[in-house]
DNA sequence: TAGATTGTTAATCGATTAACAATC
DNA sequence: TAGATTGTTAATCGATTAACAATC
């Protein structure tokens, strides 16, 4: 009967921030850092930081601070680097393309195993080394090979339908680059990068400023 | 002296959606809502659509609810979709292409005007008919022609150089693909779109949940 | 007019910040 | 030991939700 108290998404959210930071510090030569100096870097307070990291454990020391090391370690660990998941891109369009050509996501975990298209010109080849297969292809391939998240760069008036086929076969996690959000039964988990609204919200910020 | 409220970011976040849900309604040709029913739609509470949409102005009426079709338009207003941003890409990589073939920015009032990039094979070409420029012509560039928004898809470690130089010209918008985060002086407004981040809380909420 | 639903104020909830005792 | 800085509790702040009078 495990008494965890839930993590608030918005101290999730920052975890991949701490990380980078931390990666970065090392590469300073940095060996440790106090919550104080860590806020000055990343603009944020003291006591949000101590308060965040104190929700997965007490990674620090009185009187001395946090060992940069192996509170990136601490991080990497709660994000889960040290664990794999099996990914495919669902329309090898130019965000299709731009994603399977990310090396870093392999770095953190995330391995393309599969890119998924409906165009015949694109199905049999090849992008960064990894197979086009056609749609009709994926009910198969999920049945050989686990895959833990489908990162979906289809058209717009696609996604839906697309979305449905990849919950029914078992795929948990959905990685969505339409403008759509995706409502689907059962306990998927949905990240969404909104791109057009992400760059909405750019232009409502430069015009409240004046330019 | 205008005594406008401050208006919350995360209210600010929220419209591109409501703009997105209200062109939905539109196009199954409905013609009026009330905060309950949308806020089924959404997944929100009737009542933060109400307070939302008030911080902007009286748009409903009582016993009657919205009209989709002047909410809608209230809405693209305040988000300033009738306005026009001059935009460059720089950096013609794979995220690069991507944006530049995303054809939803110029209906959104962004106008892609040229893309930058170092490399001579990709320089004197065009991307979706915007023709790529080297670097060093970016200063020429953008004292000829008003460049309103930087869009910044270069690897991560020239990033801080080239925002450097976007905001020595006079660029006051950017939008950074990059995961480092920007720290640059003067008013610059600066929105951040950190794939990675998202992925790895993809993959947080996805052990989290034990898959 | 009666019913519906807004606009808006008040209550609640959660997240951030401040403070400080614990302790390295 | 004295100084520094954490872990953690308490205070504050802001955002969300509830309630309801105003009004279409």
């Amino acid at each position: 009967m495990s008494e965890e108290k839930k993590i608030s998404i918005a101290v999730i959210r920052r975890l991949p921030r701490y990380f980078r930071y931390l990666y970065d510090l090392i590469k300073l030569d940095i060996k440790r850092i106090s919550s104080k100096e860590l806020s000055e870097r990343m603009g944020i307070t003291a006591s949000q930081i101590r308060q965040d990291l104190n929700c997965f454990g007490g990674f620090g020391q009185q009187g001395y601070g946090y060992n940069v090391e192996s509170l990136y370690e601490e991080i990497g660990h709660i994000l889960g680097t040290d664990k794999r998941f099996n990914c495919i891109i669902i329309g090898a369009g130019n965000m299709g393309n731009a994603l399977a050509n990310y090396e870093n996501f392999k770095k953190r975990g995330f391995d393309l195993v599969g890119i998924f298209d409906v165009d015949p010109l694109k199905v049999g080849t090849k992008i960064n080394q990894i197979p086009v297969y056609h749609m009709d292809e994926l009910d198969a391939f999920a049945t050989k090979q686990k895959v833990d998240i489908a990162m979906l760069t289809v058209p717009n008036k696609r996604i839906n339908d697309v979305a449905k086929k990849v919950a029914s076969l078992g795929i948990k996690g959905i990685w969505n680059f339409s403008p759509t959000d995706l409502r689907l039964e059962g306990d998927l988990v949905i990240e969404n990068v909104h791109l057009s609204d992400s760059l909405m919200v750019l232009g409502y910020r430069l015009r409240e400023k004046g330019f």
